[in-house]
DNA sequence: AGAACGCTTGGCCATATAGCCAAATAAATA
DNA sequence: TATTTATTTGGCTATATGGCCAAGCGTTCT
């Protein structure tokens, strides 16, 4: 590249995009769980805690996003993560929150 | 520690609620540029160009969530970053966006 | 084929968020 | 002290999001 290419505003409607995908607490725990492992919609059901059709729906949205991906076997769909990376959310995340706790 | 703590609810709350205050395009332009150095609002207004109000609203937020931190100096108000972990998530983001793109 | 299972989609309501304008506050300057 | 400058806060409206229920769809099992 021969400039340094300026940060347009539709690269940071796409990042905010993602970060909105992740933006969730169910959602964060759904990508927990699967950074152990392939999980069907109903093991991640069973986990969140809540309707089955809202766990669908927040699987939607991470796969739109770009974040899981999905294979039918049988009768189940299992969600994989796509992109492993954002689970070094984590620990920034953690460290943003005990910087916070820290110094108010 | 003795036992391998499980992630409680709240944890993901916490950490859903700095994830938050990431997932908006605006928020996320000011980072970049607070990432170069502090900015006062009004340099940040004229970066984001939406109302001023709107811009200290995003900041009151992002401090809030632990990601800035405010000093006033004369008239001004100068925001800086109070946790440079965060702009690691810019490269994820990015790899993200182009793993979508290439599998769709 | 029909019933059962696993998941997704549509519809609806409640709540949250983003934006602007106008008013309030705080500090510097006249 | 009065005025201007820089920012925050309150109030409002429009839109987005999250949740449930009910209905739909594709597989598997009988």
């Amino acid at each position: 590249m021969l400039f340094p290419i300026p940060t347009a505003k539709t690269d940071f409607e796409a990042r905010a995009k993602v970060m909105k995908s992740l933006a969730h607490p169910t959602r964060l725990m759904m990508i927990e769980e699967l950074s152990r492992g392939e999980r069907c919609v109903c093991d991640l059901r069973d986990l969140a805690g809540c309707d089955l059709s809202t766990v669908s729906k927040h699987l939607a949205l991470l796969k739109d996003a770009g974040i899981v991906e999905d294979e039918k076997r049988g009768k189940q769909v299992y969600y994989r993560l796509r992109v492993p990376c954002v689970l070094n959310f984590f620990h920034c995340l953690d460290s943003v929150l005990t910087a916070r706790d820290r110094l108010g």
